[in-house]
DNA sequence: CTTTCCTATACAACTATACATATCTTATCA
DNA sequence: TGATAAGATATGTATAGTTGTATAGGAAAG
């Protein structure tokens, strides 16, 4: 494989070569690579050494690894425009790709003084928690909690054990339109859970949005946090 | 230096999460659990790394299982291990929950004749009572009441109002290590302010844990009292 | 000599799949 | 109404495959 003319390493080769099959179009978004054990045999190297070169299309964020699955190519990110109407859905459809949301806990409780203080609410007042994940085109995006004050929407549990749409949801709980009051950025760290609903390692940069709805009268209807995949989300202003 | 990315098994990490779930009162007693597969699902891993999670759950007392049925919630609170040092934050944060505190009051004012008894100090001697609640998660788990014998620590009130952790504090007053030298238990009904800050219903049981902490030397530097709202939180030994 | 590159081996962690076994649900029949 | 059987569902077990990590060592270049 090697002269003596050549002189870039083994595993930079083949980082190259299986970046070019990449290139070429020779698998899709999703698809997985021959193992590391196959590339090995087929380089006839080490399966270290095309550990190493593996690594370097990690880095560059190509493809994905899963412990025990295999390595995986992965998808582009996401560009995700911000305005004072925002809707995930929609956003993502635009932009070519297929949304899906996926309920992880749908409950009643009361709220703390921190939330309270950003729904408006008293420290104590019931709130409906829905915590979810979100995904585009099957690969996880982010994961959010939104609250609402059930004094004043007090049918939104039901509405969202129905439609998996906030949007409709709030329709059915007779806001028809609302209006992003304010978003805050700050980046974070993924917790273990959160790097595990997310698929990305825990301690990687989280994008987290804080955000506040209102209804046309001004009032909140409702607190979202959402925590963004900073690799696979770009969100514009 | 203080970069400890710390690597959390995915099965530990799905115990934690589940254990959350059970803490923060998502499931009562007797209560089925989502399914293996199902959690699988939901966490994006294999149904084996779920059952490798749970089994944490089982051995714990929390869950039981049922072959051909589901998993039961066998109890719902939070475990806290309680030794000759006991750190709030630390054994939150080994639980895998996340620890907050919030200071309600911090002031000085002359000891009661129970407290210098604690403190081994004469009554009246100036102390600092620093009052305040301790949450995981962001859930109330318990309020709490630390007096310090202000003429052994005369910067301790200075150092408590920079930092919210008691080991830094004392760390700054000078005391670079202490011990706990005896805890007391007791259950008592809740206060109508305690249950207000707990989110508790008033007359509800909390477990009330009398502390002495002291220095290398042996004298007195904390004397606390603490409430932990009963059906959040279990104390082990 | 030290560093880098590569090989070699072993084990841990997680995945994938299949099948066994216990329980629950539902349809059916007397 | 009640009993029974069949099918679906859920946990328990087994086996093999794949990536992650640690350790050790040889070969070539600076």
């Amino acid at each position: 494989m090697r002269d003596s003319s050549d002189k870039t390493p083994i595993w930079k080769a083949i980082a190259n070569a299986v970046r070019g099959d990449l290139a070429e179009g020779r698998y899709a978004v999703g698809d997985k690579l021959p193992t590391e054990a196959a590339l090995a045999d087929r380089f006839g190297v080490n399966r270290h050494t095309v550990r190493h070169g593996i690594s370097v299309l990690v880095e560059e964020g190509l493809v994905r690894t899963r412990r025990g699955a295999g390595v995986f190519v992965a998808a582009t990110p996401t560009d995700y425009p911000i305005g004072n109407r925002v809707r995930f859905h929609e956003n993502l459809i635009a932009a070519g790709r297929r949304p899906e949301k996926r309920m992880l806990a749908l409950d009643e409780r009361a709220a703390t003084i921190g939330e309270a203080q950003a729904l408006q609410i008293e420290a104590g007042d019931p709130v409906c928690a829905y915590h979810g994940l979100s995904l585009a085109d099957g690969q996880p995006i982010a994961v959010f909690e939104s609250l609402f004050p059930l004094l004043r929407l007090p049918r939104i549990t039901s509405a969202l054990s129905e439609t998996s749409s906030v949007t409709q949801a709030l329709g059915i709980a007779g806001i028809d339109d609302y209006t992003r009051a304010s978003t805050r950025l700050t980046a974070v760290r993924a917790t273990a859970t959160q790097a595990l609903l997310l698929q990305v390692s825990e301690g990687d940069p989280l994008l987290r949005s804080s955000s506040m709805n209102q209804c046309a009268a001004g009032a909140p209807v409702e607190y979202g946090r959402t925590w963004f995949a900073g690799d696979r989300i770009t969100l514009t202003l």
